[in-house]
DNA sequence: TAAAAATACTCCATAGGTATTTTAT
DNA sequence: ATAAAATACCTATGGAGTATTTTTA
């Protein structure tokens, strides 16, 4: 079997999205008949059927859902390929991706750990997709929260879990609360929205939402929202993020520095911190 | 810019690896001349040097060496796509990986947990390249000991690390060490090999390491060798592990099912634990 | 000057187009 | 009866081969 082309690849999702051989030549630019060849070779190739097709009715296989999936991230991973190595031609250059409102004492102190003035930073919500698609070579992110899907990740620090609430909540006014407590409300949603930190204040002081957050955000929101200790949910981990695959040097040095930075930091706070020697 | 193809890419992989046309084309069963053409017109698509080349030299520029990493992962990739769909045939049945000589309780519990007999084990040193290459579909692996790129995780449990020290070791004795002590030694290694536990063992005994490994381990280790807590790390993270992109409807269950049964383990065996809601 | 990459040209494999047939509703 | 996929056949783009030139250590 030889090597699959990309160009099968963009055919086959066309058809897995229209359904309809038609419709995806049309939006693919070519005719008919073509499509269909293509199609039948591909499965050919592979030994497996993707589509379940009559003269009516064009259907996904099993296998051909799993592959849709595979193929749509195969392109993805293909534009960001080539958008990473145009980027490195400024090999030591790195762009940071950080949610904006978070440049607080942990972003700050990362970007002047590594050489003053010499990286870019770019404020975006979805910071894994900044990553994914190549405008971001590094970011800052929340494991459990952040989708870490193809990144590898080095964990800087723990935060302990803060529930957000209205003022006027029954569980306000607890020293600790728990998922289960936090749960009898309709609102709570144990994955905090990919939004800025503003909107999420402002959709619980709305008493629209009830979330948990890192102990870091707690010194960012204002008195009209509540912030109650989680008694049985593991700390987030803050880490520092970068795609997976061969990493340039530039990243690495960076995690490095970013690691000392983090280390640094815990022992200021507290005198003595458990360090990850490896994330 | 029209799509790459990945037979360009292939190309490209050889040229990188071998650094020189001649031998490139030779191994890609091809003419130089054709090779050099696709080369040029690559870089011509992207808009970036990849090769710096004299009828004498042929180097990688900082593009072309993050070029060469991408490209490598994206034919793996599709490979591994490949495979994927063509295991999807029967839609319902998963491949496990686990460590050989991990099938201790969470391992056990986890495949009884789902329907009995529905699911196939493969037993694998390097899980993650078992989910990356096809062969596998889930996996038990430690979050900071192996490589997360490309895949998504759900933390099942936490465990305590321990130093494995031979027993005439100055600090086997002591009941609790930090890293900075292990550290003295020579053969200290905080990346625990992804070896089997036994070779593990042996190399311990026989004075050639030095390493941490999860509480989860202490129990199958002979009496030869000393089993310390560490204080200044934190815990071993157990997760379950799937590729990332569009995952099949049983992979999800699965990973639904898993989560419940390490938290029934964790009530069992402690009266409360602390959960992860979502990894 | 010698080894190796780039050019010039030629050819053919295959992607793609047009016309038609088959099939399921 | 009709919409849509498959098949048959033809065309032409561009990938690959051979011969040659250019370049630099």
């Amino acid at each position: 079997m030889d090597r699959l082309e990309t160009r099968e690849l963009a055919y086959f999702v066309a058809v897995a999205e229209e359904l309809h051989f038609g419709k995806a030549a049309e939006r693919l630019g070519i005719a008919q008949p073509p499509l269909s060849r293509a199609i039948s070779r591909l499965e050919r190739r592979m030994g497996v059927r993707l589509l379940e097709r009559t003269s009516r009715r064009v259907a996904l296989t099993d296998a051909g859902a799993v592959f849709l999936g595979e193929s749509r991230q195969l392109l993805d991973s293909l534009d960001a390929a080539v958008r990473r190595a145009q980027r490195a031609r400024q090999p030591g250059r790195l762009v940071m991706a950080v949610r904006p409102g978070s440049a607080s004492g942990l972003v700050a102190d990362l970007v002047r750990s590594a050489e003053v003035g010499s990286h870019d930073v770019v404020f975006t919500h979805d910071r894994p997709a900044a990553l994914r698609d190549g405008r971001a070579d590094v970011a800052l992110l929340c494991i459990g929260t952040d989708d870490l899907t193809g990144l590898r990740t080095a964990v800087l620090t723990e935060e302990a879990p803060y529930a957000l609430l209205p003022r006027d909540h029954p569980l306000a006014r607890r020293t600790v609360v728990t998922v289960a407590e936090l749960a009898q409300d309709a609102h709570f949603d144990p994955e905090c929205p990919t939004v800025g930190l503003d909107e999420i204040v402002d959709r619980v002081v709305l008493g629209r939402l009830v979330t948990v957050v890192g102990s870091g955000a707690v010194e960012r929101i204002p008195s009209e929202v509540a912030a109650v200790p989680v008694s049985d949910l593991l700390p987030t981990r803050l880490a520092l993020a970068w795609p997976g695959g061969a990493s340039r040097p530039a990243v690495t040095a960076f995690v490095r520095s970013a690691r000392a930075a983090a280390a640094r930091r815990a022992l200021d706070a507290k005198g003595t911190g458990a360090v990850a020697v490896q994330g």
